[in-house]
DNA sequence: CTGAAAGCGCTTACAG
DNA sequence: CTGAAAGCGCTTACAG
């Protein structure tokens, strides 16, 4: 059936406009707190609107308006795994986004070059924006083009990594600390009653998210597993070689280590350290967010878990949350909540379809 | 920014009108496949289309056609916390969903009374049906009704327990083999080089479900960890005191035993069982769906973790391939996939915000 | 087989 | 401060 056949047929402006004695033009400068109508009419239009029980149409209206919402994303130009899976679905989301007037486009900012990310950001306008989702490390450039945006009324979401200090309408991402924390879980069950040390290995000593993730880390070993203790975190940045020297000169150094747990993304060089380093018995190796290397070391049995955020899901809340923010709407929490995956061999999703298709 | 301002805007069936020469109801015909057109104004439409690049606005024709999804969810009438999770997660998704045109309810159904089954399935009709998404065993009548619906036009998907043999387009839920070897892999992790037997629990022996993650369970452990060994399950419906009793006496009949899998909702008599036996060493309990008494045993330690698939995706699931399914359009596989979520105590999601609104 | 006209529910100039 | 008319992009009778 296709029809609206039910006799209870939702009201329209048009009712409302019957039911109040106004005309539609009224009832619409009524529904979007547009000036100009003198407070009795108002009244009028919002009893009816009352006793009607009118929702108003979203599509219809967008429709009319030819609203069209320009988002940004913006991310670092980083060359790792994840940052390229999360653009990815990104791009998808947004194909799949445009069909709803939503046009989003991702502009990537260097991470280190503070010159270029401030052109960058001077760019944004909000004459011709209405959302930004926004992954960068907290600056003062940063924050000060969240502010300014802010007041021009854009939406703003953070994106992985939080700008607490900011203004941002929301965070998009994972509590990085119950995610460390997490980690600290799967690392001690797994190590069981053996007794040793721990290698922690981090992107960069400073960026909000590896911090948090230590935190949670080491709260978690300290309360309930006394028998191991994590080492200093080991700065890799993005570099594979660097992550494999470090981890290698670490391991030779304690010969007591029983795990490793890869804070950012340099599990490829630990990996090639365990395997050179070859000790007698199996190392506990945890890492953070899948990726392709990730996936083939739980199937080599080199890591036992890998602790993500769907990439998928982070590109379409961020999305919602700026379409809802634009619409003035309210969003479901539950919804928007990011959850801390604990991935295992068995129960990895299939590699990522490309975009398949059914049908 | 609001308005559309960029010069290369969409097309619309007018430019496609103006460009094959022909009027926009023809333009119309050829876009739904409308019969009686000839078959070269036809191509001339198609090749307008190619042309210009036109994707038709698929929200201003459900507007004009005051397009209505009518769907059905069918569950069982069961009273278990993830019945009620899940019911739950369907009203919430249906209330947002409203706006976009699709009108779910939930029909229970008994899950013994195989008479009042068939009553409620008859009830079912094509004509007043765009969609059904069917929770229940599989028995012939259930296959029937698949079958007949089918024939009717009607989307039809099947929820967490699946109708392999039936015609449904699309299963929703997650792949139960591989949760019972993601539990496995738990288990075995957690328990270490111990030797000993695994109790199982199953709320129903003929239930498709357990039977998958039974099968998936004990292919893991025998690949993986020769020193377990799994018992035979126990059946305890839906009783927690037959859970209890059955586990005591399980527990008390073999003093080697390091595990516990629940593979169904029998928790609660589990954790009695367990904590009245009183071993001198925990036992490892791994448990299926989270509910506010796994979320419970959690906390208290008793359990070490849960696998479970998200209500609120598996909702909004259902009805995004019911929908496309009744306007014919393409599914993104990776958004449609459930994952098997492995939930420890350190990424719990908090509990659920009772439909909280922001703003 | 094809088209002119009216309409879905809402909004936008324009006129008063 | 308010309304009549036209329009968003698409579809539906109706007429021919």
């Amino acid at each position: 059936m296709s029809e609206r056949t039910n006799p209870n047929a939702k009201a329209t402006v048009h009712d409302i406009a019957r039911e109040a004695g106004v005309s539609r033009a009224t009832v619409d400068r009524v529904l979007n707190n547009r000036p100009g109508v003198r407070k009795l009419t108002i009244e009028r239009v919002q009893y009816a609107i009352e006793k009607l029980g009118f929702v108003r149409d979203l599509s219809a209206a967008n429709l009319a308006r030819k609203r069209t919402y320009q988002f940004v994303f913006m991310l670092p130009d980083g060359k790792g795994q994840f940052l390229i899976e999360l653009r990815n679905s990104i791009e998808e989301a947004a194909q799949s986004a445009n069909f709803d007037r939503v046009q989003a486009r991702i502009v990537l900012v260097s991470s280190r070059d503070q010159n270029k990310l401030t052109q960058e950001l001077n760019v944004l306008q909000p004459e011709n924006l209405d959302g930004l989702a926004i992954m960068a490390n907290e600056t003062p450039i940063v924050r000060d083009t969240i502010a300014r945006l802010k007041a021009g009324g854009v939406a703003i979401v953070s994106l992985v990594a939080d700008q607490p200090n900011s203004e941002r309408d929301h965070f998009v991402g994972f509590d990085n600390v119950a995610a460390g924390r997490t980690a600290a879980t799967l690392i001690g069950g797994f190590v069981g009653e053996k007794t040793g040390k721990i290698g922690v290995v981090v992107t960069s000593l400073y960026a909000r998210d590896m911090i948090e993730r230590r935190w949670g880390f080491d709260a978690l070993i300290a309360e309930r597993f006394p028998n191991l203790t994590p080492l200093p975190s080991i700065e890799a940045f993005d570099s594979p070689e660097l992550s494999e020297e470090l981890t290698l000169k670490t391991l030779e150094e304690n010969d007591d280590i029983v795990a490793i747990y890869s804070v950012g993304s340099s599990v490829k060089g630990i990996a090639a350290a365990i395997k050179k380093h070859n000790a007698p018995r199996h190392i506990v190796c945890v890492d953070h967010e899948l990726t392709d290397n990730s996936r083939a070391l739980l199937e080599s049995r080199i890591i036992d878990a890998v602790i993500t955020q769907n990439t998928g899901h982070l590109a379409r809340s961020a999305l919602r949350v700026l379409r809802a923010r634009c619409d003035n709407a309210a969003i479901i929490q539950s919804q928007e909540h990011i959850r801390i995956e604990v991935l295992l061999l068995e129960n990895l999703p299939a590699k990522r379809e490309q975009q398949q298709i059914q049908n």
